[in-house]
DNA sequence: AAAATAGTGTCTTTTAGACAGTATTTA
DNA sequence: TAAATACTGTCTAAAAGACACTATTTT
């Protein structure tokens, strides 16, 4: 071993580093303030395109033979529009908006000024789900209601300068959530579907992602981590929507989310709306979270 | 950063250390003679319990709310036994047999004299999965058909004397593979659903990565890669019985397979049966392996 | 009443699965 | 021909989806 100031003749022989980090996703509105950012850099040829592949990202080395993807199930149809739905914003309650991430700007090199994911070393009391966590905190001021191992990506040339294997983990936090670490220094929100150039491969890790999520929202029950603790039907059909970037028709979608049992209603309904109230309802906890599914 | 040799009063600013494992699984007759090792030992508290939770098996530290599997699909029922279809083996072609993997047993500490997962270091020129193929070559002389990450674990009190994260992968090989390293050294193949305890947290891993497994079995065509080159649909059939560990219709089953486009007749069929020869068929390589799926 | 969204009913298509029936081989 | 497995036909139930319809509120 040839640890701590090795130059570079010697830096073959070191162990690989090991450093977390983390995509995380919010929904927020699409007039944001963060559009400098846009078109600072402009979309990429690395950047997600509009329309979403069925197969996941490309994310392993050429020697893992057969998919590098950790479980893909439900596939999108590639014929989608990127965000149908948000472009008919309810006229009452907020929009639910469109699918953002948290990027955090360099200050040194390697891509210094490029903006990329929150992260950094993994501390020797914590363990990698909990440094994720920590990271998140210290770096955007964020508490993630959904924190979940992504993959861990270790290519020889991630960075140019020193080998490094980075754990991923992808997160859901809730718009009030995401409205604190708007104030925190250094971060910026950037559309997901239309990024800038990232430092490393880090447009690379969103995409991958991006296309878990997706391929998540249609089994599972983790759609109402985007909101607050409450929400209508219509709200959480949103969020389901603007992930998805496609329609989904209101009556089947309440049938299937009534149907399993994920959801109680509160007994209230919102007001001040100029038409028949909806019913509000609550994410029910008591569901096992790993084996939920829309369709059994 | 206080590396290299450090004392135990410095262990705790080291960086984690970081390992590679891999999880093998071949289908073989379960009248093998690695009966030694299980009995040895006999079957712990830890081991792969008979009967398949409809959750994965924990894997994330408490701080990981929700839900460590990166992406749960279809569950199993509780209730079915362990290796039905195993127990009435075919007459003419031999029987796929039922799922073990192969173990190394540790020659020094911690955990001398257990068994554990196939692993190593990165090198500082491979990536992560080819630090898992090459590992698998010289500890099992095993080269995998399938080859995939599972997760990277990293609980802090994983090992006894050091800070260690393993990237764990899983892969599944062929009985002719298998065979090969029945002479390798130190390695003996043990039952998955009867294993002793093992090293480290290695019980742990083994119910993930046959979660995964029997998971993925049920949603993408991976089953043949326990096969070889050729099969019959009622070889696959077996195949999908023991991961699954329940008996599966053959006629629902024959158009599922023939109607996902997975698999292509050679137009010869096995001889030598004494009864109606089957069609031979052969897995089908263009089909995109991510997006592929039994049910759509 | 008009507008607008909430919520229900119902039909069609697709899929999984149960299970009976036919086909083709050897002994 | 009997035995044994290969393979096909067909029915049922469950689920997804399209889409028309009713309900309830404000303006």
């Amino acid at each position: 071993m040839y640890p701590g100031s090795a130059n570079v003749s010697e830096r073959r022989f070191e162990a690989p580093s090991l450093a977390i980090s983390t995509v995380i996703f919010a929904l927020r509105p699409n007039d944001s303030s963060a559009a400098e950012a846009v078109t600072s850099a402009s979309a990429s040829a690395e950047s997600t395109a509009p329309g979403h592949s069925t197969a996941p990202p490309s994310v392993a080395s050429t020697t893992e033979a057969h998919s590098a993807a950790e479980s893909a199930t439900r596939a999108h149809s590639p014929t989608a529009p990127a965000h149908p739905a948000v472009e008919t914003p309810s006229t009452e309650l907020p929009s639910v908006g469109s699918l953002w991430l948290p990027v955090v700007r360099r200050i040194r090199e390697p891509y210094k000024g490029l903006q990329a994911l929150p992260g950094g070393p993994i501390a020797w009391n914590e363990s990698l789900g909990d440094a994720a966590g920590r990271n998140l905190r210290e770096t955007t001021n964020l508490s993630p209601k959904y924190l979940e191992q992504l993959y861990a990506f270790g290519t020889v040339d991630r960075s140019p300068d020193r080998r490094v294997v980075s754990i991923v983990y992808w997160a859901l936090v809730d718009p009030s959530e995401a409205d604190q670490s708007v104030a925190a220094e250094n971060v910026t929100w950037l559309p997901a579907d239309r990024l800038p150039r990232l430092a490393f491969d880090h447009n690379t890790i969103v995409d991958y992602a991006l296309w878990r999520l997706r391929n998540k929202v249609e089994y599972s029950q983790i759609a109402h981590h985007f909101l607050g603790e409450t929400f209508t039907l219509a709200q959480l059909r949103e969020v389901h929507e603007a992930v998805l970037g496609r329609s989904i028709d209101p009556g089947n979608f309440r049938r299937q989310i009534l149907s399993s049992g994920t959801v109680t209603a509160t007994g209230e309904k919102v007001g001040g709306t100029r038409h028949r109230p909806a019913h509000i309802y609550r994410f029910n906890d008591s569901i096992d979270k790993d084996s939920e599914r829309l369709a059994p």
